[in-house]
DNA sequence: GGCGCTTGATAACCTAGATCAACGCGCATC
DNA sequence: GATGCGCGTTGATCTAGGTTATCAAGCGCC
């Protein structure tokens, strides 16, 4: 029972036993989620949400409109941590068909309290959430519309290859192009125009909600992706991989030691 | 002893006495930097740095020497603990003088193992921080030069007021026009265009270091500024100021219960 | 004094990307 | 089978902002 949930916060740094128990007993509820339905809206408190299977999305929609979407989410991550002391600035939407699990707010508050070594495990889930959010504003910020789109195609399929959801250079991406561009902070138009070049230069192509890469390398290159961007944040230094799951070859490990 | 550090933590919910305890007998050394030096490099652990007296900026400097600055620190604000469980993945640098207090990361750690209310007071700060880089994402991806511009300058002075580091209107911003391009996403030559719009306008200066807000309802409105983001995240529901330096009026607490 | 160096200011020009406007296609609805 | 709608595609045009260059003011330094 929970053993997504226990994977999920263990790949941030083993989890001691008593933690394991905990949470086993915790009860997590399922929901599903058509694609583009709001999983959790602003202002939600916490109820230690798990993305079980698909793909979500950060964002804020602005007074005009428009909307910016900072980050993803794969499966296997906790979606709701941001709104762990106060309400969420922010709501997740689904990309394609998601499963989450979740518990209470009340359960969650019992084990923060309980286990500090849980608090910890979510600590450093936050902070990794917090370094991917400081790759996306170097693209926002820094990276010409090629490179950002670049990058994004690479973390997306980087993500899902380290979780075995990704084979043979293609993954899911059920996203459309307008998606893109509120992730990118471009206009639809010109995502497409980007996403044409990709495909005529042979780096990658999307199409029907699955991207496919065709040349890992020089769209990384292009992208100047950083895989050690997305590695979990753990306690323990590198003795190999423990989840075979959640454990990509490269990730730094680190130690507080 | 150390009531810098226990009133920056503190303004995240109170911490318990034993924590304070712990706290005022923790050993911390005092630096200080000139205009421009690095605090901390890429790569560092956390040795729970505050910054005492200055303002900072996180930053990554990329290949091509182009470089990206995402986010502000002002007095009472910890610098480093992206580097808590990890190597940090940026690096901070004065922005005018600064003093810094640090511990030791083995206190450190022992402070995390020993005292859960720490680590949450540390959780809350990590959430906070990650929720005014969403905003900067905001900015950089959806906001016109002109708006962003706007918006950071209104949190330089929310932030430094909150502190009762402003008043009458003007407070410091010790950073060359190079900075906020930096920060912004723009170039040198497109920050002047529009810092002389917003001074033509009679909205802000800029001058020598100080920001002069002239006409703060105006700057507030274009540039879609929002107080909360930068509140403090605290577990207490709102009952009264606590510490004054610390407690803007209108921030929002929230509770986990 | 002159000599660098940094920063601010401004002008001239250029381009990445936005905006606007079509059109086509698949697909659901009636 | 018509009608709509979401999405992709493309061209034409526009503009926000980038690039490059120049000049002046301030300032430490020899």
């Amino acid at each position: 029972m929970n053993r997504l949930l226990i994977a999920s916060l263990d790949r941030f740094g083993p989890l001691r036993e008593s933690v394991r128990e905990r949470l086993s007993g915790c009860s997590l509820s399922t929901e599903t989620f058509e694609s583009g339905a709001l999983i959790v809206g602003r202002g939600e408190r916490s109820h230690l949400r798990l993305l079980a299977r698909g793909l979500a999305v950060k964002q804020t929609v602005l007074g005009d409109g428009a909307r910016q979407i900072f980050g993803l989410a794969t499966p296997g991550d906790l979606i709701d941590l941001g709104g762990l002391f106060a309400g969420l600035d922010f709501e997740v939407r689904a990309l394609g068909a998601c499963e989450v699990r979740k518990t209470t707010p009340g359960e969650l508050k019992a084990m923060v309290q309980d286990h500090p070594g849980f608090l910890a495990a979510v600590c450093r889930a936050v902070l990794t959430e917090a370094r991917a959010q400081r790759n996306w504003m170097v693209s926002l910020g820094r990276r010409s519309a090629l490179s950002r789109t670049a990058n994004l195609l690479c973390e997306v399929y980087w993500r899902q290859k380290t979780l075995a959801l990704a084979e043979d250079g293609h993954c899911a991406l059920p996203a459309v192009q307008s998606d893109l561009a509120d992730a990118l902070g471009l206009s639809v138009v010109h995502i497409h125009r980007v996403l044409r070049v990709l495909r005529d230069d042979g780096l990658a192509r999307l199409r029907n909600g699955v991207l496919q890469i065709q040349d890992w390398d020089r769209l990384a290159a292009l992208g100047d992706f950083e895989p050690a961007v997305f590695a979990p944040q753990s306690e323990i230094a590198d003795h190999g991989p423990r989840t075979p799951t959640h454990a990509p070859g490269d990730e730094r490990r680190g130690s507080i030691d």
